[in-house]
DNA sequence: ACTTAGTACTTTGTATTGCAAGGTACCAAG
DNA sequence: CTTGGTACCTTGCAATACAAAGTACTAAGT
């Protein structure tokens, strides 16, 4: 085990989050979702990415068109749909819920320093 | 897909972490670790927790002495190990670092949302 | 002594999913 | 027509959360 591993753990269901988070700003293909999150210091790979984006669309939360590209192949632009965005609105309230959980955590973490 | 599910994706990867703050606040046995993260709003099961109080252990992260209890069989009182400290240390930064991409991530959508 | 209830620890099987690696396809430039 | 760049997709493996079932110890009631 190491902190490298613990860190892509943690990554795993934020991914899901981060990239209707991404969508939610403005439409993206893969290629540019990956980059985006490795400016936001998150790696995500494509092996990951690619079926993360089909099964958000086979569920009803994203949309996709293609879109000509005037350099390379066309792409495959992805939108949140309606119900995506409610989805996304519950994962909001899932966020701050575990985020106000760890740090309630780390509180007693603290108190106990502090013996 | 839905919200339930998306909610456990999202404990997953924190569920370690959130056991190691727990131990580091006081040692505990399984059960207790249990309530506690119930007490938390972070709802864990049996099949979840002795598995991974199992591995870190065998990570070298924790350790553990069993108690004889008033009320019951004896219990197995798990404690962070030196390692697990330092160990609980690398979480804390990758949490910080995962908690400031998330919350880019929303100032993104919001913007998004003002135009 | 035997049964029952409560508490605690453990294991097994399944489904999900991140990821590495390899593959396919389109386009433009030489 | 080959090469390089970009983009999309699939396959196989490993990690792990969870449900469900099992084992074991203690105490209380009969």
């Amino acid at each position: 085990m190491n902190i490298e591993n613990a860190k892509s753990q943690m990554r795993k269901g934020m991914l899901e989050y981060c990239v209707l988070l991404l969508l939610k700003h403005r439409p993206s293909y893969a290629s540019d979702i990956i980059q985006q999150l490795k400016n936001a210091e998150l790696l995500v790979v494509e092996g990951t990415l690619y079926p993360l984006l089909t099964r958000l669309k086979n569920d009803g939360l994203l949309q996709y068109e293609w879109q000509e590209s005037t350099q390379g192949p066309p792409r495959k632009y992805y939108a949140l749909s309606p119900e995506g965005e409610k989805f996304l609105e519950g994962l909001d309230t899932a966020w701050t819920e575990l985020s106000n959980t760890i740090n309630y955590l780390k509180l007693l973490k603290i108190e106990n320093q502090a013996l």
